[in-house]
DNA sequence: CCTTTGTGCAACTCTATGGTTGCACTTGAT
DNA sequence: ATCAAGTGCAACCATAGAGTTGCACAAAGG
């Protein structure tokens, strides 16, 4: 019968189940991502303070490839903080601010809880 | 003598020199990047509204096993965003939020370049 | 037309991250 | 003294991230 067989049916060496949290917001992940490595804080406020530029321009600034800083960009642009134009062949990158907001919409409720709950230990009775 | 080693002295397969962009603020990597991952939020959502938990209470309320938790904690300590309390044979991990101060910190002072910026554009001469 | 400059795309490597499991060690309670 | 609950630690795995290289393709300019 199928004993013989049935000894590696039941998960012997079968993946660990993984878990994860999934939460409606991840526009916050792909935001606090983008904005959690240096080279891309550089390249934003590089790109707030000299102005658009194209991707072959930015690398020269930094010890990267070209190829490196246009991976940067797309993460930067998919999280909503740059956005791209052709001009003649070639691309210009810009700074679009506006998910910052969320990101300190974020932190500010998250200080509020933090307020709330201090305020909460303070009514106490002593 | 070495000659024969020579062979295979230089390059034949050596790993592509990689370039990294260091930036003296690294305490907004670690920031951000704890920040960066929907766990972490709720976890210290959770902190903030239910007070004060262990790491195993604290895995309940999530998929995830203790173990996974406790990294999570770590991070998030890491970027300073918690401490910790030994209890008795517990340990109570609570928030301290000082450092969202950084992170809006950096924002604002960004926002503050794309003001300037909006701000000298509206100044050039038409 | 041919050359140059800039982009686009794909493959590959290395490391960090987010999970899991299993077991040893404390501490409190019975 | 024993037992259960809670922590701590280490090994392991799979995937995503940050780099690199190499080459094909498009647009400007001589």
């Amino acid at each position: 019968m199928a004993a013989g067989i049935a000894l590696h049916r039941d998960g012997v060496s079968r993946p660990p189940a993984r878990a994860t949290v999934t939460t409606n917001s991840g526009a916050l992940d792909t935001l606090f991502g983008a904005l959690a490595d240096p080279t891309r804080r550089l390249l934003v406020e590089h790109l707030l303070t000299k102005g658009p530029a194209t991707a072959t321009v930015l690398a020269e600034t930094t010890p990267l490839t070209r190829q490196a800083v246009l991976k940067h960009l797309q993460v930067l642009e998919a999280a909503g903080l740059l956005d791209h134009e052709r001009v003649g062949r070639e691309v210009r990158y810009r700074v679009t601010p506006q998910p910052l907001a969320a990101a300190v919409g974020w932190i500010l409720d998250t200080a509020d809880l933090w307020d709330k709950r201090i305020d909460r230990l303070r009514r106490l009775p002593t």
